[in-house]
DNA sequence: GTGAAAGCGCTAACAA
DNA sequence: TTGTTAGCGCTTTCAC
């Protein structure tokens, strides 16, 4: 005779010389509704305690097409920004009892692509996603098979999906208006050549402040390649030294960080002719000499906002329509040392 | 009659018009020691490649057992030293057909154990860990039924486990003595009141090395809680201020971030009267003013030799008893501005 | 109120 | 060389 293993609702059925339903029933708080008896329950339940079991999530799983698991694929995990963000989801996810899967995509469609097709078809409950620029079409595809997705940081601005992030344009515009309202009149801005939405809002966002106050429109577009790191400080070094500026505004956190190596390597002096402004927080900015004017992002709001979508989408009835929500936070600016009028 | 889906195989043996076991042959790659005809493999690749189907995991790992996912826990996925390792242990699972659920211990012992008891029972076929001081016993019933846990960073004396890590004493002796070397005669260590044996084996190396040249200990002790920030950096500011030290040396990154903090706070110059050394490297502290010299830990060795051992310890047939191997990796002191002779 | 049994999609021992 | 079938552990319909 077989011996259904202890662990198992099978075994403790057998067990307690009752049927695997009942036992499911009571596990899955079903009793009352199927009307067994107190006793019935205790009497599970104590057993359930006694030798500590715990379901099996995958045969859970299988049979109900619910893996408890989201995924959360960003550019770069081990960006502060993303690292940051991806640490508080992780909270709120175990608490609601998911498991989160971390990827990166590097800001490659192909490797997005990848990606998305290793989880679908699979047990995946849904997605939170940093799109790379050229995914759209994934992203449609998912929304139509009625697997919950949340964008953030960037979006596609002719597909309406939820959506996490600030209004890039309306920060970077006041971010350079503090920089004019100190003094500065020759403004660089220095970005990356992408279709990233954020980033071009950015630009968006400065162009307009400079041009409402007559200033020239100064933007270094960076291609931005993994790997080409020296030949990306070799053009911002260029730009620093040959263009007539008295300020610089990083329209993302790694430009500024190699900015700031140019300084450091050219002449110690040299950044304190300079107005420096960057999009993206960071403690270092902090002690940085000077401290570094920066627009912070509200990174535990982003996270949070992020998972009570996500999570209201897991619980909706898959097919039930319902508008898609585009949540908009307020980033704000710390000015420091770096931005005060020379 | 019932139909069976077609992305299943089931569907596929059915179209085929012949049987499951077949398809399951030629999709695990078995086709050959099954002597299945070429024609038959030929015939199935194709249909298989046309529909694009995807076996669905879950029903795999549920008939086997395995899960294909691995479990990467540290203290803090959002510290700079975790994140940078996870993105590069992210690469290689994924390669190898493996995903990775990350998640944060904080450190603590009860949080360590959640988790594990989390993914235990569950669908997780090993464990890389960073280990909190408190949870040698968990460590052990992992080891001891037979689930591949690979520890680092930190270890347990007394418990033989596949390990990768640096010789911390050793890194912090070689330090300690560059900053004797430069002149340097009351060096303080700053360091986190635990039994994290990464930590004592820097104080270790500290003290062997102040000792051997007749210079006084000087160690502060911080209680690490989360949370206490603030007092954590008060503490700092009263020993930099009231100790009679002429160098400072932080063992790991998040004081050394306090410590810098401090000494912004206080006075710019203040910085100058002192050498400043902290273990784990940072891109910002070779901009920093003064540029600090560190310790850098190889974090993308770390990762693959991680990577490695894990994935030797998946192939391995349960059961199978092995020796454990500890791997040491060689840390580099980067000797910058802040300890240069003053 | 409780139980029997089908079936989620897959693997692999056994049969033919 | 290929097919039949049990069963991984669970949920849930239907029957009693």
């Amino acid at each position: 005779m077989k011996k259904a293993k202890k662990n198992s609702i099978k075994g403790i059925a057998e067990k307690l010389n009752i049927s695997v339903t009942t036992v499911s029933f009571v596990l899955n708080g079903k009793a009352k509704e199927k009307k067994i008896s107190d006793e019935m329950i205790e009497k599970v339940l104590a057993y359930v305690k006694e030798i500590n079991y715990k379901p099996n999530q995958l045969a859970q799983s299988l049979r109900t097409g619910k893996s408890k698991i989201i995924v959360f694929m960003v550019e770069d995990i081990s960006n502060y920004f993303f690292a940051s963000i991806a640490r508080k989801i992780e909270d709120i996810a175990y608490e609601k009892g998911y498991k989160v899967l971390f990827c990166s995509n590097e800001n490659k469609d192909a490797k997005s692509r990848e990606l998305i097709n290793l989880f679908k078809d699979r047990q995946v409950d849904g997605y939170i996603i940093n799109p790379s620029p050229g995914i759209k079409n994934d992203i449609e595809e998912l929304i139509e098979q009625d697997i919950p997705v949340v964008l953030f940081d960037r979006y596609f601005p002719d597909l309406e999906t939820n959506y996490v992030g600030i209004n890039n344009e309306e920060a970077s515009y006041k971010a350079t208006l503090h920089l004019i309202e100190n003094g500065f009149k020759k403004i660089g801005f220095i970005t990356i050549n992408t279709g990233q939405t954020q980033m071009l809002d950015r630009k968006k966002g400065y162009q307009k402040a400079v041009n409402e106050n007559n200033m020239p429109e100064k933007v270094l577009e960076i291609d931005f390649e993994a790997g080409n790191y020296l030949q990306q400080k070799e053009l911002i070094r260029n730009y620093i030294l040959n263009q007539d500026l008295d300020a610089i505004y990083f329209s993302t956190n790694y430009l500024t960080q190699s900015g700031l190596e140019v300084f450091k390597e050219n002449s110690p002096e040299l950044i304190d002719k300079f107005g420096i402004l960057t999009f993206d927080d960071h403690d270092f900015f902090k002690i940085h000499t000077p401290t570094i004017s920066a627009i912070a992002q509200p990174k535990n709001e982003m996270a949070s906002q992020l998972m009570n979508q996500m999570l209201s989408l897991l619980k909706k009835e898959s097919g039930s329509k319902d508008d898609k929500k585009q949540i908009i936070l307020e980033s704000s600016l710390h000015p420091r040392n770096s931005t005060i009028r020379k």
